[in-house]
DNA sequence: TTTACAAATCGTCATTTGACGATGTAAATT
DNA sequence: AATTTACATCGTCAAATGACGATTTGTAAA
């Protein structure tokens, strides 16, 4: 019951330098809006900082700011350069390439916050999703269905590039589906995700041939 | 200048019984919830419906209520028993029936409007997407399998109950993220949708094949 | 120790928002 | 034509919300 127990309570947060703590808010900030989505309140984010709510706004102009710095930092950052050197390493079966891609894509994009995050804002904000799409998959897809066409010896038609990539997004789609379904709807199943990864790489390779003629 | 004109400007909304304006009201919220997200006001509703916000008051207890009442009429609504008895008719050949339920079902289920309801629900409300999946999707998985390798003669396991679904879901996965990539992420392409379902179906029926052996 | 600056909070404002009591009025019933 | 019913609106409240000016305080440099 002294002065200490009585006196004003205002916060007591440790202080740190400008960009340390935009970087830790940041990282909240993506936990918390993949949860909550775009539109949860800042005052409930800055409980979730542990810091005041005026503080945000030391950081960030405003919301929508703060908004797309998440996106810059957590959505299109972990993207890796190196996905397309190993998918193009042709000392190597492509099944096996398209598994160990596709292991390493689904553990470290395809997690819960990743694809709420990107759900919420391809729901809300039009130019993020195209610009992931056109920047990424597009090249990504259309690697994929050249790989196994060369190994499999199939003829790819020309002039058909966007047929191509579609027939490509049939692989990518299952998987990023599976993720959705796991993540997202909470569709909780035994089967090992590993096994199924297997599993719809091999049907893929397998079908492809139904739709391109092998070369003469 | 007359007293008509000058006169107080009281909205004058045609009368329609309780469960009349109900409808309308259901059917407009569905399209506008749909494009805004569930965390989009009321007032604006009642101005898209052409009502007054007072009135959705009188119509549903909540704001909740009004969006529950969306989902049972518009999402889990138009799901058609007939389905299944097309899927499991064996007088027509597997590929076949797979090509046309897809099409049916890409064009009645898989719009804009259902599938960003349905996404902005998974996304907020716990409750909606697994029960939707297990309603429906779980049986429609399994059904696609049995009747593929049916007509392919393939031995499925038994005790993997999960397993075999799940590569049901790759047909049925890849199909409706190519609804989400059109619908959602507006990635327009030149390829027929049609077309596309045709070959998605046709790799499947192919790939099938790589993860179970065939009858001897 | 003192000084000065930047980090962090407090308190508040103008709007917006879900909700609803009170009231008006078209049209069916008598 | 008068009466009654229930469809529909007006107006408003309390709480929530984005934003920010004013102020306090930890800490590094002098």
């Amino acid at each position: 019951m002294n002065e200490k127990t009585l006196s004003k309570k205002r916060k007591n947060t440790p202080r740190l330098p400008k960009e340390t703590r935009k970087a830790l808010v940041l990282n909240k900030a993506y936990e918390f809006f993949s949860e909550q989505g775009p539109s949860a309140k800042t005052r409930a984010l800055a409980e979730y900082c542990g810091v005041s709510q005026r503080l945000l706004y030391s950081l960030f102009p405003n919301k929508a700011a703060l908004l797309s710095a998440v996106y810059e930092s957590e959505i299109s950052g972990p993207i890796k350069g190196i996905w397309f050197e190993q998918l193009r390493d042709r000392d190597v079966e492509v099944e096996v390439r398209l598994i160990n891609f596709y292991k390493d894509y689904y553990e470290s994009i395809l997690t819960r916050k990743w694809l709420r995050f990107f759900l919420f804002a391809s729901l809300q904000d039009i130019s993020v999703a195209p610009k992931f799409i056109s920047d990424f998959v597009t090249q990504l897809v259309k690697t994929i269905v050249e790989e196994v066409a060369f190994e499999k010896k199939l003829k790819l038609p020309i002039n058909q590039e966007s047929f191509i990539q579609e027939l490509g997004w049939v692989l990518h789609g299952s998987i990023s589906h599976l993720a959705i379904r796991r993540q997202i709807y909470k569709d909780k199943r035994s089967a090992q995700i590993n096994e199924l990864i297997e599993a719809q790489v091999k049907m893929f390779v397998r079908g492809l041939p139904a739709i391109f003629e092998p070369k003469k």
